[in-house]
DNA sequence: AATTTCATGTAACCAGTTACATGATTCA
DNA sequence: TGAATCATGTAACTGGTTACATGAAATT
């Protein structure tokens, strides 16, 4: 079986931040440091390895920039297989185990597909989004109705903040689904 | 530079455990595979070297249970190191990075502190929670603020469901705080 | 002149993943 | 008899962490 490419969440975001514009290393990390997506690892230790697996992997080509002074920078753009790999990506199917385990990378999707999917691809993403996400919640009230009645108050909040989380993520997925079906009637998506 | 002995999340989830019941590998594999505790891994390859390490740095001991048989059981309970150990974790204070970084954590430790140092320090690591939460609530918020005008709707979106979410957080922990701090007068009321 | 920022990296370490492996016991 | 469950582990791999290292350019 052959590896996915963009294995990590943090590959993902990479890929997605140089398909926007082409960037350097330090553009990179600089973005992850100063912005919402600080959530990832701005270290160079995190950054630099990714860029040259990606690399390596042919999903972004790296030039050198003002190659004769003394600092020069690589910067990467996304290449054809690059585009390709994140598209394949991010119109994968929202399973189960994602909105379990991987609810930043699905973030990260939403926001990349808008970019560079359109609205259409975006509105999908969200259906399968809620729907996967009302499922789990399901399950979730399952735990909770199946606790047994002298159990200690704590780990029945901690389960309360799991449910009210996840029902807070499909109110949310409606609300933009709402937003972006009406404000779309006159339509401008993102080109190839 | 001595290194924190419970590094891991993984590793907290299974001291905590522990510390509730004796449990053998399996018996924590049974767990997480089958109750909300599921954010953690049930593998093998993860659950084994863990203990180990647990073992290793003496806050958990084991001992073999059904020993003649052919089928003994390793069962692994608190030491006095690790009680402590736990303690540390838990009256730990709560910071910035945690809320951006390790909700998981901090909704183990609450869980946790919970059962075992009780409601008074539950509520207090409930206060600091929320004001860290709010911090970060108007960190966000000044992101948004700074977002420029022509920005694509789907960056926008993004955050505010990172805003909606660290909301939903303090405000689940404001009503945990309500009811435990009611519940205790009566000293037998539940929440609604 | 000193500090900060730009810019790139490496090395040792740690922990988790997948997949594999073994063998007893219980139950259909 | 064969499947599921009990019970414990290992090995190779992956990727992220911390800390270290270098040096030019811009700012104060």
């Amino acid at each position: 079986m052959k590896k996915e490419p963009t294995g990590s969440t943090l590959s993902l975001a990479i890929l997605g931040l140089i398909a926007q514009a082409p960037c350097s290393g330090y553009d990179v990390r600089k973005v992850f440091a100063t912005t919402p997506m600080g959530h990832f690892s701005a270290s160079p230790g995190a950054i630099y390895p990714a860029l040259k697996r990606l690399e390596k992997d042919g999903l972004i080509g790296g030039t050198v920039d003002r190659a004769q002074t003394l600092r020069p920078r690589q910067v990467y753009s996304l290449t054809a297989k690059g585009r390709k790999a994140l598209c394949d990506v991010l119109v994968r199917p929202v399973r189960r185990e994602d909105v379990i385990w991987h609810m930043d990378q699905l973030m990260l999707r939403f926001v990349f597909i808008g970019n560079t999917l359109g609205r259409k691809a975006t509105c999908d993403f969200l259906k399968e989004f809620v729907r996967e996400v009302e499922a789990y919640v399901v399950e979730l009230q399952g735990h909770m109705g199946r606790f047994p009645p002298d159990t200690p108050p704590y780990a029945r909040l901690g389960l309360q903040h799991g449910l009210h989380s996840y029902r807070m993520n499909a109110q949310w997925a409606r609300r933009a689904l709402r937003g972006l079906q009406e404000g779309s009637e006159g339509d401008k998506g993102a080109e190839a």
